[in-house]
DNA sequence: AATGAATGAGCGTTCATTCAT
DNA sequence: TATGAATGAACGCTCATTCAT
């Protein structure tokens, strides 16, 4: 039942019309608020047209967050690509991930509405972001770069202030600049302000430094050393 | 048309069951999904009652909305009023935050839809929190317990670290642990494990310690020490 | 799931409207022309009326159909009720069976499209008719009334002959008359005609009748006196 | 508009697959859950190429019972030829028309459709077999092989035995048998028992027989002269 | 002769909301 | 205060048919 691939030039190109044009038909209004119709009319195409490559609104939903996710991935690949260390790999990533988030408003709305749409291409879409940050995390403190600490739960923690800080110095800017449901527009468009993101940087560089600080009150019944990853060395702190 | 404030102790309870269970509907099958029937149904009242108290779906959920922020603060206020310091304080508040989100998956669920649903609920909800954080970060670093970090910045990227490892280690545990939509139950619940717990809260406190390190030129381009030196100088932190 | 029933008086006003119009519209355009809304429109009652009383198109036909199947059951039960023996039971039940045709064209129409709409509701009708067959029969065969014949078959065999004769006598007589889609209106009901009627039951009352006839071999091949015989010793009838 | 017929050898072989998809088809699912385009696939044909041979949807299915008509007829044709009498022939009629219909589905199913589908078609197959009847039964009548019926009359009579018949011990068997929507196969074809047949076989003998049975209460308005075929010679009975 | 991309009227169905009781 | 019958706009989706290639 999943439609066939378009056989045609002519039809590949409906079909790329229309996952464009339902990226952004939900950006703008949401899944739910979205129709076929909102979606076939941007399209230019008929609503019939619409089911000859697509199943249903949840398919396309799910095609569209896997293209935002090969983009951001790409965006933030490209970008920390010539990055000399760890640390400069996150500022570029932290960059471009903003900078993606600022263009293409339609990435963190779509992303985040997959939780409650298809909570599998949720699943996927940080799965696949974590895996990327995994792997250059456990490089870097392979080689000393950064601390003792655990890839998997770091690149939570990154993509998490990402997200957050994303939202509030990008997001709520651009609503706020725009004030009203007016097209955003390069000009509206918002980057983080360079003074928060230098703090923002400098938490994270903090936080992934190879330094443990004194911690002795050991309540809840968790010490210290509880994982075995926490290791001793980071003793050697003042 | 704003409907009136009940005026008898049955309308009162009346009002309230409705609210308990929008909460209930909302957060079991989503704010799109949720009807006004299955609301009424579940609260036992006849349908034509909800709009006694309410003016639609939009206004009750901007008030279960309202009842959940209440309830986490107050959630994390308790849980962080006796700690001796801010970094004993924020392992309380977290470990408050998960285990709130663990046991009111409402929350979670309800919050993040309301992004889309009630923009400005949304805000209201965030910007509250934010508020708290702030206060006591300003404190901290007034007495030097913590770096020199904005308490506005901090405030963001400890929320979305919250959130983020909230969203991997308490909804998704929770959600493969009962692996299908049976209703979680206590005995389901899940939390933050030891391990990652502590990682999260090692990350934070170096991200806020008063670590100076030597990166201060704000621009993403490269400068002459990058590399190692983040080391040595960490040293004369408090 | 199935839709409650209606708890006030006006509700069960709305509902059988709802049945009526259907049985109505099926019975003009057919099960699968007809909407839902032109059932509503035929009752006057606004479309989402409908989903209050039934879960759907399908629904609604099985209730038609029940409906109708009870009708025809009545209808033919009162006839048969006075008759003094089986012949004549049979004379007024195909006579009620036939005014029945030819007044209430939607039983016709409607059970006929069930074997493809809802095969359930169709054995059921069947099924049904056919207990009171062989209710009948049975009894008479005991009283030596009608000759040993098994009273299933034989309730089949009846009905057979009802429903092919309906529909050249009665059916296509009324599609003659009219000749278009004008509604038939009790002038144009065609009963069948008194002489094929008299020959209808002439075969059946020989068809019940207690003759032996020699042939008794159960197999399909040939056997000796498989000729001319038959007329002989039919005379030792009753 | 009407389609060409094809002009070429290839054109022709075409269009025959198209007809014995469309049966298939029909047979399979019914008139309104076949799509062309399910008709074209399973002919293997471009959806285009239908048009090229037919008008419409109701253009090929009135094909495919014209088809079906002449092959029952030959069917049941071809196995009366043999037989030395008329009982023998309708033993042998009835015998090959519950075959057909055991090995066909498609014959019975879509000519009830055609009532409908396409009431034209559905009456030409009728009448066609009526016709057929008719040419028998009035030679038997002259020879005195059988009583003084009314040749189209019976002709109805015995159709609305073999469809009834048909339909609960054949169609309703197969049903059973397979218990589900597998496809029957050969060895799921179900044939009348041989006990029932001989049932039906001694009613239709019985009920063809030159007998008269006493039947003296003429209710209802009508006697034994109503009409003219009944005559008196039907006195000598018993 | 053959194809399949494109179309849109029309379907069944849902649900927030109103209002007479 | 409480009810639930009634409504209809709007949705997702299907499919017979056309037509450019």
């Amino acid at each position: 039942m999943p439609r066939a691939a378009p056989r045609t030039a002519r039809g590949n190109r409906t079909r790329a019309r229309l996952v464009e044009s339902a990226e952004q038909v939900f950006a703008d209004v949401g899944y739910h608020d979205a129709s076929i119709v909102k979606i076939t009319e941007h399209a230019g195409v008929g609503l019939g047209t619409f089911y000859l490559y697509f199943d249903g609104k949840l398919e396309i939903f799910d095609e569209v967050v896997e293209d935002l996710n090969r983009r951001v991935r790409h965006a933030m690949a490209e970008a920390t690509e010539a990055a000399p260390n760890r640390i400069e790999a996150e500022r570029a990533g932290f960059r471009a991930f903003f900078r993606f988030t600022a263009e293409h408003p339609a990435l963190y709305r779509i992303v985040r509405q997959a939780e409650f749409v298809s909570p599998a291409a949720f699943r996927m879409h940080y799965t696949r972001i974590v895996e990327g940050y995994i792997e250059g995390l456990t490089a870097a403190r392979a080689s000393g770069e950064i601390g003792d600490v655990d890839p998997t739960v770091a690149a939570w923690v990154l993509m998490g202030i990402g997200e957050l800080v994303g939202m509030r110095w990008v997001r709520w800017a651009a609503a706020g600049a725009m004030d009203s449901d007016s097209e955003p527009g390069p000009a509206d468009t918002m980057d983080v302000p360079p003074d928060v993101f230098d703090q923002v940087m400098g938490f994270i560089q903090r936080g992934l430094a190879a330094v443990a600080l004194d911690r002795q009150d050991p309540q809840d019944g968790h010490h210290p050393h509880d994982t075995d990853d926490r290791s001793d060395d980071r003793t050697e702190q003042t």
